[in-house]
DNA sequence: TAGATTGTTAATCGATTAACAATC
DNA sequence: TAGATTGTTAATCGATTAACAATC
């Protein structure tokens, strides 16, 4: 990063997804171009953020225009790295595993699933997909012989650290983690620790805040 | 919330899942109490957070002493609603809808699945981790004679709609909704609205981050 | 009591919103 | 050109951190 860009704030990057789905639907619907404030009614959100957003990356618009919905969304695909083709393996091929594998949104960002691994003898050669479970004991074979940017971990808590240390040591840039841990590396490796049960509670939360 | 009780921050609200999975950690570990401080650095945040936070519920700790770990993490799993016994249903048995009635952390904090729903007539009758899928056909007859709180939606986009509005006719309070789009209500309907690929851009983002 | 650590106020920092000149 | 809407600076708001008196 040189000296005089700033950093963009972990805030504004984790709206660039709700960004990137809202322009997509948009193209989806054949519209062209939209202004902060149009967008900025559909997302509930104000149309100065929107603008101060998409200025941390430059400026996408046109004055007395607005956005054109299609150049935008690739920028915001570019800036996400969708178009880098990240190649993806998933490990632990338990229910969460093969929904994930099957997760089509996965493939429509970008994100090629090169490989499922278990350690279960009577899952390993199944189809998840139409991609074969290979057994955890061919994984670093694997590793070592095709491109991995990401891994996907849907294994046991148990068996989490050692398999993403073999992630990491093999040259996997990016953890997607869904066990009950949060995994932590330097910063050179990428992670993301995914709690399914988090959201539930806040739902839980705000239930009981409408009760009263 | 009477006029004296300053109104919770969503942010703070969404780190109360994370405290009570760290807090769970430590009773499991047997620890009977800690500090903020040292909480802190097991958190990876500061410890004037931690007590800012903890504040906003009213006082959990003791001077010269900490928290006690048993007494804190019962309290924030009260502030959740996690002691409710609410229920659920899960809209949607392909796979997602079935990795997340498998997910033994729902049940483990409290959230009681009573009913599963799909439309597919391969699916209906079949047991998902011993509950039997009924037809959608069936959804408001059950929703009418049993109390359910929080309807979980792995329907697909099309059908996600319609879906949330019987759950709601029918007294459902929350909803976390795994399909794709943004669903609101009134603020009197809780939503929690769930994209598993955000979380894959961001690190995909962050991926492309390290790579300068 | 002395030491530790909270609860809470005050200071700082960062993010959001408002405003408007630039310009298409 | 006149109107619309951005890019961007300035003002405001809110969240985080620092500090410390209260107190166990």
């Amino acid at each position: 990063m040189s000296e005089n860009e700033k950093k963009v704030p972990t805030v504004v990057v984790k709206r660039l997804p709700r960004y990137y789905r809202y322009l997509g639907e948009l193209l989806k619907q054949d519209i062209k171009r939209i202004s902060s404030n149009a967008l900025s009614v559909k997302m509930n959100v104000t149309a100065s953020q929107i603008r101060q957003d998409f200025n941390y990356f430059g400026g996408f618009g046109q004055q007395g225009y607005g956005y054109n919905v299609e150049h935008l969304y690739n920028e915001i695909g570019d800036i996400l790295g969708l178009n880098d083709g990240d190649t993806t393996v998933i490990v632990g091929a338990g229910n969460l595993g093969r929904a994930l594998a099957s997760h089509d949104t996965f493939e429509k960002r970008g994100f090629k699933l090169v490989g499922i691994f278990d350690n279960d003898i009577n899952i390993i050669g199944t189809k998840i997909n139409g991609i074969e479970v290979m057994s955890i004991d061919k994984l670093e074979e694997f590793l070592n012989s095709h491109r991995v940017d990401i891994g996907i971990l849907t294994v046991p808590k148990a068996a989490v650290m050692e398999t993403a240390e073999k992630l990491v040591n093999c040259g996997v840039k990016g953890l997607m983690n869904f066990s009950y841990t949060e995994l932590k590396f330097d910063k050179d490796v990428a992670v993301e620790n995914v709690h399914l049960s988090d959201p539930l509670m806040t739902l839980s939360y705000k239930i009981k805040q409408n009760q009263n």
